[in-house]
DNA sequence: TGAACGTACTGAAGCGCTTCAGTCACACTC
DNA sequence: GAGTGTGACTGAAGCGCTTCAGTACGTTCA
């Protein structure tokens, strides 16, 4: 069957018989003609089927393309299985959808982000990257290209924008809230080091290494607290069944540690659903904190005592600078948001 | 400060010295001229810093842009909270990925889809939907621009591929397992009927006129097992949160119903949740049943009676069937992806 | 009354790429 | 030595739009 051609912008023009420019100005520059014709050019369009402005060659014309790429180091189900994640792609997407721009999703390979030729072909004009490993190819691949960058929680990359917390100090202050409660047997439960979906007990040499920037901040917080000698367990993703399984072990070494240090709300409650399997008792047999307060930690059994990180907004300031660069303005300095613990139930005095 | 015009095709053809048709085909294919003279062209192009051909350019070339968009009927952390959604998304983006497109998401606005501004300026040649409420102003977008489209659990239109489950048949399913087993006070806990984020008890009209095609079905499926009079909570949202509230609302009611029916398994993780809430055990004092069997359906305590459906397939189908529109193809048959009851502890025979 | 200004619209030059019909030189055949 | 390929490369016509310098035709004002 002989499909008829789609229409476009000289097919409107001659429709209503002016030149493409202005039925282009009716879309775009609407004080450029009369309302009256402006009027009868978009009803002859709707009328004859026309959409509208092809967006790819109106992107090729105004060389920008009304998109930011997103990457991802992992795979989206392992990525939205986390709450942190997908809250801070929620408020980044509000912001850009609305400032009318797309979000492009990249998602990651096994390599740990997108390939290259992904990046290489997807068409925006800005790109945001959260939890990448630190050289992850695809970080180079943007560079390559020379789009601008905002970067979540990653490490300062020259000629780019930042947001992120304070990893760190906020894994201290959960440790030390632990340490001031008297407790003295720790175990840790961190979620991936490097970019191969291991889980199992952490060596010091894998320790040291770690390309994941939150991670290791994390981790160094709460080891800065609590020594070096404690056992680390690492998960491949951050979900709560990984987390259950962690936690059983580490509560299985001799002696039981009386608390547990979590990268993540998720895999803390994995943790309390563990010390459930072992009939025993939040917060009376073993403290436990946890890391982003999630909304659902304020509901979990018992509620969770964690770091709070203002998820939403981390994703609204990353939007942001995106449009800021888009406009062509220069990365600005870092964006640093604080963190802070909520005291909740599942942490109590070592008796 | 003058910044460098970005290199083109052009800049490299003259540098190398040959016509921009031999840098692209260099590019493209790879057949068309000889390997040492696209080694050098390659080398050339790296060496000033082209990072291989720009995508909006070659898209309106080609008239094709290598993305698939995806709608979403809800805000991006509401839909990602629901594992069903992500693992969907994750096999759709897999799939697309695999084949070099790129997926566009357009989230969803206040009014249950994305706004059809949106749909109109996005760069895509295929679109899949998910998660809309029936009419959505999104849906017809598309149709205006005339593209490909494939459906997720929606209702049939007209000239689009659609892949789905056998939501109705899985709910009788499992209201008959329960029937079975001798219940017959029930409770139901569904989530949104209309896009207008509501929580609460159901009236008959607002349940008969649901906009949602799954919850619709679900929610018929149940309830013509189990009886029209039955409680109905309504969540605004599949989360577990959401689904405890509900579930304590219905295990209020006198007499306390014996079997909780939740149209997803976040619903039921609630639900489960709920009964510890009030003291009582599952499934001595109430069985439940969940939708959807995601990964954690195995490892809940108990481990949860639910109606499995294959969501990572329902994901891949969907990103093979857009890459056949776009290759193209007609829309095929709908696809209908089997549903099965998987029995765990749960649910018990009323004593 | 004529210079100055506004408003409404148009012509044409790109944006950076793909693609297809050639052209050209060279080898191969009978 | 004319005919037939064949492999390697090129010229030029688009893809559908934006934009900017201009034209044409009033209005206004000194």
């Amino acid at each position: 069957m002989e499909r008829p051609r789609k229409p476009t912008l000289d097919t409107v023009a001659s429709a209503v018989g002016v030149s493409r420019a202005t039925v282009s100005n009716a879309y775009n520059r609407p004080d450029q003609l009369s309302a009256a014709l402006r009027e009868r050019i978009l009803e002859t369009a709707a009328s004859i089927g026309y959409a509208g402005p092809d967006p790819v060659a109106r992107s090729l014309a105004t060389r920008h393309s009304a998109a930011v790429g997103f990457m991802l180091g992992q795979h989206l189900s392992a990525a939205f299985s986390d709450p942190a994640v997908s809250i801070v792609l929620d408020g980044l997407a509000s912001t850009v959808d609305g400032h009318d721009h797309c979000l492009v999703l990249m998602p990651g390979g096994t390599e740990g982000g997108p390939r290259p030729e992904t990046v290489a072909r997807a068409a925006a004009d800005v790109v945001v990257a959260y939890s990448l490993p630190d050289h992850a190819p695809a970080l180079d691949a943007v560079r390559v290209r020379g789009l601008p960058m905002v970067v979540i929680d990653q490490p300062v990359l020259p000629d780019t924008a930042r947001v992120e917390v304070d990893d760190f100090g906020g894994a201290r202050m959960a440790a030390i809230h632990l340490r001031s409660l008297g407790h003295t047997r720790f175990g840790v439960l961190t979620f991936s080091l490097h970019p191969d979906d291991r889980n199992g007990f952490v060596s010091a040499g894998r320790l040291s290494g770690s390309t994941f920037r939150v991670t290791r901040d994390r981790l160094a917080g709460y080891l800065d607290v609590v020594g070096p000698g404690v056992p680390v367990w690492e998960c491949a993703g951050s979900s709560r069944e990984l987390g259950r399984t962690g936690a059983r072990a580490l509560l299985s070494s001799t002696p039981r540690p009386t608390a547990l240090l979590c990268a993540s709300d998720e895999l803390a409650f994995g943790a309390l659903q563990a010390v459930r399997d072992l009939s025993l008792a939040v917060p009376r047999d073993v403290s436990v904190v946890g890391f982003d307060d999630v909304p659902a930690a304020e509901h979990s059994d018992p509620p969770l005592t964690t770091v709070r990180q203002p998820l939403t907004e981390k994703g609204r300031r990353a939007g942001e600078s995106a449009l800021r660069l888009l406009a062509g303005g220069r990365p600005e300095e870092p964006i640093r948001l604080a963190v802070s613990l909520v005291e909740r139930h599942s942490t109590a005095p070592l008796t």
